[in-house]
DNA sequence: GAAGTTCGCTACGCTACCGTAGCGTAGCGA
DNA sequence: TCGCTACGCTACGGTAGCGTAGCGAACTTC
């Protein structure tokens, strides 16, 4: 026993403290590990690494996480991006102005080299899965609120597919960007957007 | 100098032999190679594991290829399944024949997994990247086949959007895959098919 | 059958990385 | 001011993995 804590909460570690040199180690680590997550992949991110660009030391790292893995995870619950929901008027609006948000995200950094670091991750960790399909959910609830809305206004016809809708739209986006390697641009999106609305509510 | 060539042809290791011993040791590498790398991804493949699987002494790896990442590049380069080409007809059956056999590539072993790791190491190295687009560009050119044939019956018509149109019947069936990782059925194909065929060609 | 080639095996040297221990210091809160 | 807490630093043990060296044995080819 080197140790013998008195106070009742930070005797133990891994246990979040408000102190604020805590909240900026663990506000700097997080961010070293997100851009390295982006730069290096998963299996690529080394605790060395996050410390070094941190400007954290590797033990202060350990001092808020139990494993690198956990400081990963945390890394990425901390940058999934919140899904905006923009309400233009129109369903057009809507769905080109969310293509557009999604395009900003998966192609500018450091989420853009993210999504394929988690697409990986994912296969190999349930947990991460989890999150990833977290994260796909949590971005699909706003077209379906769009959609929505445009049956309310009487702008399309209910009940169509709702399931197929996201991937319809998203699919092709993520494609361009992951598979074929093409550039993703804002007239590729109404393109796909446009699309979309022939087939489905015409 | 500790060895003094004399032969002309295989003095030098990296150079292909077809001695049989050569030839089955290069094969079977390969094969394991491939299995890890869609069990553990790019950068969790190491040559040890290669080695141990595939039966073949870690040297006899190191005879046949410069270092890992060749290995890894040779694997990938293995896999690329060849795009089949159903004529059945029709444009419809044509597409559902070919997703088909898109969902059947990235759901079952080993391709399915290494579609994932392919993403990923595309995104850190230039090379993978340009096998993964040539994998892509591939895949694309039976669906523009697929639409010609269907252009000259006069089932469609012409020059609609050529360069949308296998993001738009890939591309869900991938995210689906690997962004929201939902089951992909062959009715879903179906589904996205006929949304396809309704949007571009009515 | 002889020469040449490839193989498996064991044993390395080297580096990178994980996670921990112990120390002294500096910032925080009462 | 004073105790507590979190910090950075250095050092370390242990492991995993890359790539190489040298050997004798087995196979291929001519």
């Amino acid at each position: 026993m080197t140790k013998a804590p008195s106070n009742k909460e930070s005797g133990d570690p891994h246990r979040a403290s408000s102190d604020p040199r805590a909240v900026r180690s663990r506000r700097v680590i997080i961010d070293a590990a997100v851009a390295l997550l982006a730069e290096h992949g998963f299996a690529g991110t080394t605790v060395e690494a996050i410390a070094a660009r941190s400007g954290a030391a590797k033990t202060t790292i350990y001092r808020h996480w139990p494993d690198k893995r956990a400081v990963l995870l945390a890394a990425i619950e901390a940058i999934v991006p919140s899904a905006t929901a923009p309400d233009s008027g129109s369903l057009r609006g809507d769905l080109v102005g969310f293509g557009h948000d999604l395009v900003r995200i998966i192609t500018t950094p450091p989420t853009a080299a993210l999504v394929p670091a988690l697409i990986d991750a994912a296969e190999r960790d349930p947990e991460i899965a989890r999150l990833l399909a977290d994260f796909t959910a949590q971005r699909r609830r706003p077209v379906h609120a769009a959609v929505q809305r445009a049956v309310e206004r009487g702008e399309a016809e209910d009940g169509r597919d709702a399931d197929l809708i996201d991937d319809l739209l998203l699919g092709p986006i993520f494609y361009r960007r992951l598979l074929s390697r093409r550039p993703v641009t804002e007239g590729y999106v109404e393109s796909v957007v446009d699309t979309f609305l022939r087939a489905l509510y015409r």
